[in-house]
RNA sequence: GGGCGAGUAGCUCAGGUGGUCAGAGCGCACGGCUCACAUCCGUGAGGUCGGGGGUUCGAGUCCCUCCUCGCCCACCA
């Protein structure tokens, strides 16, 4: 017998076939969506991975859950389209390509920034590459003819014009404001990238400020002399964590309502160091209990601070330069970096006297989320997007409905963040990525923001003019997406009929980042949501729980994963071990679980194909000619399809992911290609040809099922039974229909379920008794009116619970109970096992003992339930359900002690 | 300071709208090289569903409270 299967090895080989099969669907065009007006199209935009970044888990999850999807559509006959792409993930880049040059001793000042933009873009041609060829070996089905970059002139184009729009409208604007400040990137942040991490030891230095009056009207010795409060009678002692920024002073503030200070509100504060002249002043934003209770106001420096300086009309100075070293307003502390004039300037205080007092104290400084350096509220000139308005309208869509966002429990999130939202610093002073399009006018300061390079000032005509020099937050240019992929500004026929997408897929880490940006820009520059779903995964962990970092040295790579495992077994679990917005641990472990599920299909693939070269029976429960079992495992395929196509609709991917492995495994594998050996190796020709035909129906199913979550060994084995024409017409199974639920057959299921237990028990028995395995067990089976069914599977009962078909006897009365036999009730059946010689009576009477005991609780515990208000309270099928109970529990205990009698146990 | 999530068999986790929901995989124990598969087959043991209180005829499943862990947001200088 030549069969088929001997051309597949006996264990599946993901290596072998992943790439090949990659190649195959790509050069196809399956990725690439047709247009068909008649149907909605199915779209989502790749969360855009950094164009020079590595795969790790992030990706994986995304691909994998995007890609279920896409291909769950594809299937359905939606056109369908996932659009591909990379991000110029500006500040990441930029620090990663400094590293290199720091390596070469350069930095890109000394570089220049035409030159050092030369480096950049050799790095991305270089890594560019990298990162899609990894998604393409997690099988992304995603169109590789629509990939786009976020630096490609089309993509840049968009930015333009979404700027200039918002420009136009008065909702981006160039102002002085105190952002957030890297000293070393040497750029604004927004608030975002701002990240307050572990709360770490600090100081809070108390400062005594002196107030003029009581006979003091200022300093008369130098700074530094040791006597330069000399003569001063009235003091005002401030808290702070970060003294240098005293020398931006211009206030000292407390409370409205606080009585210990009331009578110093409007006199005059001298400020240490720099002896300006101060006003204390009463702002209800200063915490009476912290500190003293009164606070020194920079508002150069301090975002409250600005806010109180603000009311006040206090004057804003900045006391530091770019790089962190103090400026020229610091006195004699400029030219000192921030932390070394902390020093100086403290032990100035100190020996002037106005050093009150230092504490410790935990505090969490802001931090550059790209290099870690501390930030520096700094007051400076840059632009911004007036967010409120753009904000308003991103509740309005998902209040309304407009936009889901799944789980729901995230939208909480999203509204508190859009609600308080304050100016969006977009100007970086960085050199890679979309310079802003505002030039400067040298004659008349006429600021000029065009779509088009302008030549010439717009107000004065005037040829000088200067581009900005700054670049946009990356944030800004990925914020435009969903729509830019599709050729917005232009009006294509891509943005028209794939416009909105259809599911954002994305992490909740960046819900703000991106998801709130991508409605705020989408709605105001196409009028509609980008997105009609947002679905949000959780984090990938190690299997501690732990967040995986290079640093800790605890990343799964899962290029390596799928070297050992597959892709299949690592987009499985990914799949099935997660459940939306919560993370995941991650163990190989699990990875192994699904390779062996994959190793599993692949073997009963094998099997089917092994018995394919012969006629086929398409089944068909009408078919009066189906065997019970037959009738079983379609009616279960066609329940787990409802199962699976409704947990897929409802975005349950572990769900569905659980119910056709069970499916698999459990009823298929275990139960019915075990039954079908017998009619396949000793039935008739017609036996074989029905089984066949049932056996290439479901295994030809569950391919398609498990299509989305495993592309890979499902199209390699659906070929093969496509080769066997064996299949309908599709060319490949990624294009192959999704199966349709068909009827179900519950009697039959009940009969089949009845059949299992008594084989499963049979089978406790003989372990119980430890029966060998070669033994043939004997046994009488009392099966009321089942009669008809198990004399119809005599067999089948024989082969499964290997039993002696020469001492199996089947019949409708349950008395008279055999001698020396075992008594098992199954439903209403009885199963009796003469083992007399075979078992040991202390181990039987520990077991019916046990049993017993466990009966009697039962029936105790349901009697009393029935008697209590439960039944008359409950509805009528609930306690009818529990009197049923009751009536077997019953029964069972009385066959139970007539056994314990026979035995003669006591 | 707010908000959110998690705490269910040794481990990792599932458990719409309260009434076979007490489950799966791994691990463990025992028995099997049964002609698709030892990346396997068969059988089994293991849980007062974090603690306490409440609502209800009935609660992992709803309410309150507490404990432990994790995350997000926030202007305590």
């Amino acid at each position: 017998m030549a069969s088929r299967a001997m051309e597949l090895p006996k264990t599946f080989n993901p290596q072998e076939i992943e790439e090949p099969i990659y190649r195959w669907w790509e050069e196809r065009g399956f990725f690439t969506p047709r247009i068909d007006w008649s149907r909605k199209p199915f779209v989502i935009a790749m969360p855009p991975p950094n164009v020079t970044g590595e795969l790790h888990m992030g990706h994986a999850m995304f691909v994998t859950l995007e890609d279920l999807m896409i291909r769950y559509h594809r299937m359905r006959g939606d056109p369908t389209l996932w659009v591909p792409g990379t991000d110029h993930a500006g500040i990441a880049t930029q620090v990663m390509v400094e590293r290199e040059l720091a390596r070469e001793g350069l930095t890109r000042q000394q570089l220049g920034r035409e030159k050092f933009l030369e480096r950049v873009w050799a790095w991305k041609e270089k890594y560019g590459g990298t990162i899609t060829r990894q998604l393409r070996r997690l099988g992304a089905s995603c169109d590789w003819t629509r990939e786009r970059f976020t630096m490609d002139p089309e993509h840049s184009r968009a930015v333009r014009e979404a700027f200039v729009r918002l420009y136009e409208r008065g909702l981006i604007y160039r102002a002085e404001y105190l952002i957030n400040w890297c000293p070393r990137c040497g750029t604004a942040l927004s608030d975002l990238e701002v990240e307050r991490e572990e709360e770490e030891e600090g100081l809070l230095y108390y400062i005594r400020y002196p107030l003029v009056g009581d006979g003091w009207e200022g300093p008369a010795a130098p700074w530094g002399s040791g006597r330069w409060a000399e003569g001063a009678r009235a003091f005002i002692t401030v808290a702070t964590t970060r003294p240098e920024t005293l020398l931006g002073d211009t206030g000292v503030a407390v409370h409205p309502e606080d009585a210990r200070y009331a009578a110093l509100v409007g006199r005059t504060a001298v400020l240490p160091a720099l002896g300006r002249r101060i006003p204390v002043l009463a702002d209800p934003a200063v915490d009476r209990d912290f500190g003293t209770g009164a606070v020194k106001v920079t508002p150069g420096h301090d975002p409250i601070d600005y806010e109180i300086g603000e009311r006040h009309g206090l004057p804003r100075i900045n006391v530091m330069n770019p790089d962190a070293t103090l400026n020229e307003n610091a006195g004699p502390y400029a030219g000192m970096d921030r932390f070394r004039a902390r020093e100086a300037l403290v032990a100035d205080l100190e020996r002037e006297g106005l050093l009150e007092r230092v504490e410790p104290h935990r505090y969490a400084p802001g931090r550059c989320q790209r290099c870690d350096t501390i930030v520096e509220p700094m007051l400076s000139l840059q632009w911004f997007v007036n967010a409120k308005p753009l904000a308003e309208e991103a509740i309005r869509v998902v209040k309304e409905g407009k936009i889901r966002i799944l789980p729901e429990r995230f939208e909480k999130d999203y509204f508190r963040w859009l609600e308080n939202i304050r100016p969006w610093c977009i100007s970086r002073q960085l050199w890679w990525g979309h310079r802003i399009p505002a030039w400067y006018c040298d004659d008349c300061g006429h600021i000029t923001v065009a779509r088009e390079d302008p030549t010439a000032c717009a107000r004065c005509g005037s040829p000088r003019i200067r581009q900005d020099e700054d670049v946009l937050d990356t944030w800004f240019s990925s914020a435009l997406w969903p729509f830019s992929i599709l050729g917005w500004p232009d009006d294509t026929e891509d943005l028209r009929y794939f416009y909105p997408t259809t599911v954002m897929e994305t992490g909740y880490d960046i819900l703000f980042f991106w998801v709130a940006r991508m409605v705020m820009m989408g709605l105001a520059m196409t009028g509609e949501v980008p997105f009609r779903i947002v679905y949000l995964h959780g984090l990938v962990r190690d299997e501690k729980g732990e967040k995986m970092s290079k640093t800790k040295g605890n990343v799964i790579d899962p290029l390596v994963v799928i070297r050992d495992y597959g892709a299949d077994a690592l987009r499985f679990t990914l799949a099935t071990g997660s459940t939306p917005g919560n993370d995941m641990r991650l163990s190989l472990q699990r990875v192994a679980g699904s390779r062996n599920f994959a190793n599993k299909l692949w073997n009963a693939a094998r099997f089917v194909l092994s018995q394919i070269p012969g006629p086929i029976a398409r089944p068909s429960l009408e078919d009066p000619g189906l065997t019970l079992p037959d009738r079983w495992i379609l009616s279960r395929y066609h329940r787990t399809v409802a199962a699976v196509t409704e947990a897929l609709e409802g975005f349950d991917f572990g769900e569905a992911g659980r119910l056709i492995y069970e499916f698999t495994w459990d009823a298929f594998c275990d139960w019915y290609i075990e039954i079908a050996k017998e009619p396949l190796y000793r039935g008739s020709e017609a036996d074989r040809a029905r089984t066949r035909g049932v056996l290439v129906y479901v295994l030809d199913g569950i391919l398609r099922l498990l299509h989305p979550y495993m592309p890979f060994i499902t199209e390699a084995l659906w070929g093969y039974l496509r080769r066997a024409g064996v299949t309908d017409g599709a060319e490949g199974l990624i294009v192959a229909a999704w199966p349709t639920p068909g009827p179900v057959d519950p009697a039959a299921e009940a009969d089949m379920q009845l059949l299992i237990e008594v084989i499963r028990t049979l089978r406790n028995a003989r372990e119980t008794y430890r029966v060998p395995s070669a033994q043939r067990l004997a046994a009488v089976l009392a099966v009321g009116d089942k009669r008809p069914l198990f004399e119809a599977h005599r067999s089948l009962l024989v082969s499964l619970a290997r039993l002696d078909p020469e001492r199996l006897v089947l019949r409708e009365a349950a008395e008279p109970v055999p001698e020396n036999a075992l008594i098992y009730p199954v439903g209403e059946v009885r199963i009796y096992l003469p083992l007399a010689g075979l078992v040991d009576l202390e181990a039987e009477r520990a077991r019916l003992a046990r049993e017993l005991a466990d009966l009697e609780a039962r029936i105790a515990r349901t009697e009393r339930l029935l008697t209590s208000e439960f039944a008359v309270r409950a509805p009528a099928s609930v306690v009818e359900k529990e009197r049923r109970k009751l009536e077997e529990l019953k029964a069972r205990r009385d066959q139970l002690r007539a056994e314990w009698e026979r035995l003669g146990l006591r």
